[in-house]
RNA sequence: GGGCCGUUAGCUCAGCCGGUAGAGCAGCGGACUUUUAAUCCGUUGGUCGGCAGUUCGAAUCUGCCACGGCCUACCA
């Protein structure tokens, strides 16, 4: 970056200086640096003559309303209302536009809800405030006392009877107008971002809404909320590359949790039989538009119950959010419409195939010299001892999935990728599974647990083979889940909910880094 | 990791075929008692991402590097 120099960097450099030896180019090199600080300068003066006066940073301001609910509340009331019967309110906020006129002058303070606007004018405030308030600058946080009124515009405005600078703020705040377009600087000083720009503000309002809107909807069916561990001895829950760590006093290594399935599940068999978790899982892979390395996953358990309540649940959770989060089971996602409201269709891998390329027969995607011939061919990569299962979800991915715009549930996964799910009665080689489909990603995974412990033992086995045969995303063999289950875990049905790529469909953000706060970049050096 | 695009004042951006840097906002000084991206007058501010090369001369052309964005690959 190098544009923005921070203090700790011009105070590297001023040291720097110190090294510089010959006088004109020291001194050459001295206005540089004071060039930098420039903009700063004139503010830290004032801070220093705030000092001076006394307490440069107050804590006794209280504000006795927020501006959505001055805006709310008066709505109704006419300028003349306001004036007959004067209402006296205390605002705070920080100043994000400042008009300076002769002697009066108005100024935009933005809270935690809304913006407001004040009227600073030297006959009702005082000359001093008046002259005090035009040495403000724009990105300090003020206190203000006043009565409401109305502009010749209608504007609902304060009428300051006195105004105290609250934090002075020494940097400036970016352009007014166009306000931070940066996206590196947005993620990177996502306060920045959040100070000028109301959409970014108000993902995150949506984002807070939706987790409160999941917690009731479980909180409503008797489901307990837990954490659990987020540091893994062994890691397990999902086939992903973890993190590793290490304990210090215990001496030993410690991976970042890929998912928290396997102790919930545990949970489960000691009897909360309806829990749900949502926080943080790492996966060690590429970061990307859909991918950040922490990412927020909601899991829940239901004991007595199967993937095919699980989908009708989803379908049934994800309209409540809408619904109360949106007002509207209705969302735009880039330009398209997708309606909630719809039953989502439910398709198996080959019928979700053959839907979008008809060309393909059942006889074809049952032949395993086929599909091995066609992947070749379209050049997709896959794992040479997979079965007809794994080739054909590897033909899915590649073919089918990102033309999944329509809420989609696909069935019925092999039980070879899916070696944590119970097998169907009807044909064990494939399991109760689904996965939701939404604008062409992958939204949810559910599936009816697998509860035999002697299956699941051997399941572990043929992903400790896989690993050892190289295979770096295969799950590590869990004695302790093992020992778990052998107590009974009673039927059950799981499943999985990508928050992250949920609130980036519900507030129609394009990458997962415009609904993490603080997305994973490279370092700023 | 690969492909494409980008990096110019604190912010948002111009800058042609190479001739040595511009606007708006912010800042500073001045005018203005209902403005609202206030307006008007004046003004400060730039190692043009870094390094090297071509050239009499590089923000501009070339190469390498750094950082970022988008697409792409594994995954949710």
């Amino acid at each position: 970056m190098g544009k923005n120099k921070d203090e700790l960097n011009d105070l590297k450099r001023i040291d720097e200086l110190d090294q510089i030896k010959d006088r004109s180019v020291r001194q050459e090199a001295e206005r540089a640096v004071i060039d930098t600080w420039s903009l700063t300068e004139e503010r830290r003066a004032k801070l220093a003559a705030l000092r001076e006066a006394g307490s440069a940073f107050p804590n006794d301001f209280r504000r006795s309303d927020l501006a959505a609910d001055l805006h709310y509340h008066y709505a109704n009331y006419s300028g003349e209302a306001l004036e007959a019967e004067p209402r006296t309110v205390s605002v705070a906020g920080r100043m994000i536009l400042k008009r300076v006129m002769g002697k009066a002058s108005f100024a935009s303070i933005q809270d935690m809800s809304e913006r407001i606007q004040l009227y600073i004018a030297t006959d009702v405030a005082g000359a001093d405030t008046h002259a005090a308030f035009k040495h403000y600058d724009l990105g300090d946080i003020l206190g203000a006392e006043g009565t409401l009124f109305r502009t010749r515009t209608g504007e609902l405005s304060v009428r300051v009877t006195s105004l105290r600078l609250l934090t002075k703020s020494l940097r400036p705040l970016p352009e007014k107008f166009h306000g931070l377009t940066d996206q590196e600087q947005k993620y990177r000083q996502r306060y920045l971002d959040l100070i000028t720009n109301e959409d970014s503000r108000k993902v995150f309002i949506t984002r807070s809404r939706i987790m409160q809107a999941i917690r009731e909807c479980l909180g409503a069916r008797s489901y307990l909320e837990v954490e659990t561990p987020m540091m893994h001895p062994i890691p397990g829950g999902a086939a992903a590359r973890p993190f590793v760590t290490h304990h210090n006093a215990l001496d030993t290594k410690l991976y970042l949790r890929i998912a928290p399935e396997l102790y919930l599940k545990r949970l489960v068999i000691g009897g909360m039989e309806r829990v749900f978790e949502i926080n943080r899982s790492f996966r060690n892979e590429g970061i990307s538009t859909r991918h950040n390395p922490e990412f927020t996953m909601l899991e829940f358990y239901e004991a007595y119950q199967d993937y095919a309540y699980l989908m009708d649940f989803t379908e049934i959770m994800l309209r409540e959010i809408a619904e109360k989060v949106l007002g509207t089971t209705r969302i735009t996602y880039q330009g398209r419409e997708i309606d909630l409201v719809q039953p989502f269709e439910r398709l198996t891998i080959t019928q979700a195939i053959q839907r979008f390329h008809p060309e393909y027969t059942d006889a074809q995607l049952g032949d395993r010299a086929f599909l091995i011939a066609k992947l070749d061919a379209l050049g997709i990569s896959y794992k040479p001892a997979d079965g007809i299962g794994g080739l054909q979800l590897t033909l899915f991915d590649e073919t089918t999935e990102h033309l999944l715009f329509e809420p989609t549930f696909i069935i019925d996964y092999p039980a070879e990728v899916s070696p944590l799910a119970r097998r169907k009665d009807s044909n064990p080689s494939v399991t109760d599974r689904f996965e939701l489909y939404i604008a062409g990603r992958e939204i949810a995974n559910g599936f009816s647990e697998l509860n035999d412990p002697e299956d699941q033992k051997a399941r572990f086995q043929e992903q400790a083979r896989a690993k050892e045969a190289g295979d770096a995303e295969a799950m590590h063999y869990d004695a302790d889940y093992i020992r778990a289950l052998e107590y009974g875990l009673p039927p059950t049905a799981g499943e999985g909910i990508g928050i992250d790529r949920l609130v980036m469909l519900f507030t129609d953000s394009p990458s997962i880094r415009d609904v993490i706060l603080f997305p994973q970049l490279r370092r700023e050096d």
